[in-house]
DNA sequence: CCGACAACTGAAATTGATTATCATGTTCTC
DNA sequence: GAGAACATGATAATCAATTTCAGTTGTCGG
């Protein structure tokens, strides 16, 4: 005997279940505690004319609940675990918009390594110290040099909307090793 | 009837005939000037027991001829003008080596577009200031930013091998229109 | 609540810069 | 000048990221 039930779900085209209730439960929309920055994803969102969508939620919440550098993949892997039927292409849309939004920005510390994205808020003004051998980053902030920056640009023509500013070289375990 | 004449060329396997001769008479080491940067690329490559070739030598004058930033798809179309017969394959080979030999310096404006090259000598110490709307690209100097990376870096407990650094905004042009 | 339509989704295909492969060619040393 | 090691170039492979496309779902006006 073979018992098949669908629970108001919805089957793609390939054959894929998404989970709709239990995402839907899960989303900020339902109850759960609506944050300031998924509250911010929404309102960019509306003013765009873009729609609000559970996976679009489930994506920006897990990303805003990380600390520090997340590639897409590894921000891929972890909503999978709370919010199953989410794509990869959706994850890399989501983050875009997030970019576009002001909420997330993108880094990339080595030439071939695949972007990494962290919180705008705190991501803004502080840069990066990376050690060639052992990969650790450390971020600092200096205000003195973006003061510096801004009179580099001015000289030029230059208005700032952004900088990166990245030094690579040993750290002190690397070089006394 | 036909004719084919193969005039101390080198047929490689897959048809292509390779104009060994102008190559040749037109590479530094038969008789035109040996420039010093060529000079220190052949003894990097014999210092490390590697070969100096037509091809790296075409692709390294072309490279040292020419001023700012190039890609290595730009370095290839210039490079087949004057030394046809080289491999797209080998300029970016050639390119690794010079970035090894401290000859030349990878830089990568934006996230999506391919790496362009500069010679070390003229890239050393200098920044850019990057347009976001035209693309325009200010190079400038900041010996008191310099100054601070170190401090900063030190009392990180780093040592400074190298540094990124790229402001980003509109100039002068793009401001006003 | 309903319908319609534009936006969204995810799997798969595609892209584009760069690198690996491999059969053949070339350089350099003795 | 013989041989071993390295180099070459066409092609295939890689890999993150984007595009495509058929099916799905928000949103807005009624």
């Amino acid at each position: 005997m073979i018992l098949i039930i669908i629970f108001n779900s919805s089957r793609t085209a390939t054959g894929h279940f998404a989970p709709v209730n239990r995402l839907r439960t899960r989303t900020a929309n339902n109850g759960a505690i609506m944050n300031k920055r998924i509250a911010d994803l929404n309102k960019y969102l509306a003013d765009k004319g873009l729609k609000i969508t559970r996976q679009r939620e489930a994506v920006a919440q897990v990303f805003f609940d990380t600390d520090g550098h997340i590639s897409a993949e590894e921000l891929y892997t972890k909503v999978s675990r709370s919010y199953p039927g989410v794509g990869l292409t959706t994850v890399y849309r989501t983050l875009k918009l997030l970019k576009e939004a002001g909420l997330a920005k993108e880094r990339r510390f080595a030439e071939d390594s695949q972007g990494v994205f962290e919180k705008e808020d705190t991501a803004r003004h502080h840069d990066h110290l990376i050690c060639t051998r052992c990969g650790k980053i450390v971020e600092f902030k200096e205000p003195l040099i973006e003061k510096l920056q801004e009179e580099v640009a001015q000289r030029h023509g230059f208005s700032v909307e952004d900088h990166k500013m990245e030094l690579y070289g040993l750290c002190s375990a690397c070089r006394t090793a």
